[in-house]
DNA sequence: ATTATATGATTACATTCGTAAACGAAAGGA
DNA sequence: TCCTTTCGTTTACGAATGTAATCATATAAT
């Protein structure tokens, strides 16, 4: 039952993700209303992916009757952090920053979250060094 | 030949990848010769990933001889921008600032990629709301 | 010229993903 | 009670991915 969180999330199935973390507990009918008018999936296509994501361990499954009532395991910030983390961790460290950057221009922020930004930045720039060294090739070499 | 840029790169391709980046111009004997210490992965696998990066038009293979010179056909900051984009998008607008803040959290920045994110923040903060509407459901709900 | 080496091309095969049809059983309605 | 709707379960099937063996051929070495 208790899969650990060793697979990854697939695009279809954080679509239903989604869904699960906005109704809070909820269950299939619900879900598939939802998906009434968001997407043209058939009801089926959506049945398996909420049963792929329970086996994966990202929703539980609370019985209740004959029917589930399903709850996401994990939030959506801590999810969506975990693949980002693993995504930015393919490149290399000198041109992560640039990519973050990007990021921020185009993502909405709220003016709490760029308060903590600021912060943030304060404190690396006592230790920021001018330029962030590739790690690429073994032969450590300095461009990539 | 010229295939459109529409296939996602998978998560062996991009380590194919990091090596062409920092190689620049190369063949596939110096990146099967990189490998040898970094992946135990056959020269075969290997040679199998250089070609269907090829077939994605992700690497351009220009005939030498018998051979081939391989070069990226996008940069890594790129590519990486567009993926990581791509995932971002998956999520509700409402936390994306919590996620890069995140990110800035764990990545090595340089001074000058400091620099501009503050002055990215500077610039957003005339216009930031106190909080990001969640986008997730057709009946914009407000919590997720 | 013969053999060994290097390297591109073909084929393979299990797993995951996107997408879905079909089946079976419970429950609600007529 | 019989039919229909609802939901969970089983089965399906092609494409993409991870991983690789094998084959063919051009080149270099002997």
């Amino acid at each position: 039952m208790n899969e650990k969180n060793l697979s990854s999330i697939s695009d279809s199935e954080w679509e239903v993700m989604r869904i699960v973390w906005t109704l809070g507990e909820t269950n299939t009918k619900q879900i598939l209303n939802e998906f009434q008018t968001k997407k043209d999936w058939t009801d089926s296509t959506i049945k398996t992916l909420i049963r792929r994501l329970v086996q994966k361990g990202w929703l539980n499954a609370k019985q209740d009757g004959r029917r589930y009532i399903y709850t996401a395991t994990v939030n959506q910030t801590e999810m969506m952090y975990n693949e980002a983390k693993t995504l930015l961790n393919r490149m290399c460290d000198m041109h992560k920053g640039e990519v973050i950057l990007k990021l921020l221009e185009d993502s909405p922020v709220s003016k709490g979250d760029l308060m903590k930004m600021k912060k943030e930045i304060s404190q690396k720039e006592k230790t920021a060094p001018k330029m962030v060294p590739c790690n690429c090739l073994k032969t450590g070499s300095t461009i990539c």
